[in-house]
DNA sequence: TATATTGCTGACCGACCGGTTAGTAATTTA
DNA sequence: TAAATTACTAACCGGTCGGTCAGCAATATA
């Protein structure tokens, strides 16, 4: 049995093409399960089948792989949800409702919640990383979600309100709920159950939001 | 010049009983400033002005001098915030609102806060200190809140609703708040600001939780 | 002042990890 | 099929950091 080798399958194959996704499929992979600094680029490699040489064959360094990986996921998720919030027909809260359900659907509870997490939890550390996140979507998705609220306002749907803070309020529920699925809930008894999670939250902002001309029972529940 | 000593200062003293606070809130800064991982005890050492080997004489390893920083300060403030609530005698609204500042000035705007970042954070990569976490802070603040919307349902102040998962949507912002203080808010041009955001939350969760009954207003700005 | 005690130092260890590179083997070309 | 090309490997480097320990020097004691 030490003979292995029977002749076929060579130690390794040229895939120069195929290389790249390969790497960019396994960063994320762990990425999200230990966090920038304490992904090691050698653990990388070996999950694409790889040695670490090859992975600075394709990828400058560290950074640019986890830009790589931002851009390739992120970054085009946000794109889309632009498309659907300036596509918009119906009510301001029904828009929101959607806008929010469908921002967990494609990165909540998929792994892109673990980049949203490991950017709030590093971002410090790494301050150059920071700033492009920040520039790439933060500030993008802000804009989309004051747009948004301020939609509401002008048709009368939604109480004037700070928009811009609204947004951060807004905003941090989900969030938050996204770091949990990657932190606490491993050692939580009963982990969060997203979607009554959810429920509660839009439960409690819709009414918080309401006009006070408006009257229309806005409690709901999840499909 | 080379000569320096003139006889007095000795290289160093003897101060056995100091050294624990000391190194206690060096080991805050810098865990604050840094985060766990990235914390080198060689600093934590140097801040307090002694060398590596006096800090292993009065902490076990990172690990256990961790966990002192957690209970002479999370754990203390927590036993306070018990006694608020269970001494509070006004509407429910009032006491939540209290509540929420009180928690903001003590711990949100101090050094603290980056305790609370740090844990969501890394809590995935040191499942130990996760663990001691979640059973010293978390669980006995979550039961601190349950406990108050329990106190507002049940004398018809609020809006019966899911309480458990109330706990957390109101606790995210506020999280969320803290975390944005030790991430993005420095790359960001103008930086959150606490009151303003609090004020905006606060006015949106009371009118979310008000019960339909009551139609007193409730916005108010802080003082 | 001599001796005992002990708080403290700083050099050291071993494991880890981002990044480099000399060399090798899979493939292409002629 | 032999030579040329290049995707890929594996060993290596330098720096870092948690943790250890032999020894020293600041006190206490007498």
């Amino acid at each position: 049995m030490p003979h292995a080798e029977i002749k076929s399958k060579p130690r390794w194959e040229r895939r120069k093409d195929a290389r790249p996704q390969e790497l960019l499929a396994a960063a994320l992979d762990l990425f999200v399960e230990r966090g920038y600094a304490a992904t090691r680029l050698d653990d990388v490699a070996a999950h694409a089948g790889v040695s670490k040489g090859t992975l600075y064959l394709y990828f400058e360094n560290k950074e640019e792989l986890f830009k790589e990986v931002v851009r390739a996921n992120l970054v085009s998720a946000l794109a889309e949800a632009e498309d659907y919030v300036s596509n918009y027909a119906g009510k301001s809260r029904d828009l929101l409702r959607g806008f929010i359900l469908r921002w967990w659907k494609h990165v909540g509870e998929t792994k892109l919640s673990g980049i949203s997490k490991l950017m709030l939890a590093e971002s410090g550390n790494f301050p150059d990383v920071a700033r492009f996140y920040h520039e790439e979507v933060i500030q993008r998705s802000n804009a989309l979600i004051i747009g948004l609220l301020e939609r509401g306002i002008a048709r009368g749907e939604f109480r004037p309100i700070d928009t811009v803070n609204a947004n951060l309020v807004i905003v941090a529920p989900v969030v938050m709920l996204m770091m949990w699925k990657h932190s606490f809930n491993s050692c939580r008894l009963e982990p969060i159950s997203a979607p009554e999670y959810l429920d509660c939250f839009l439960d409690l902002l819709l009414n918080g939001l309401q006009s006070t001309a408006s009257s229309t029972p806005v409690t709901q529940s999840l499909n």
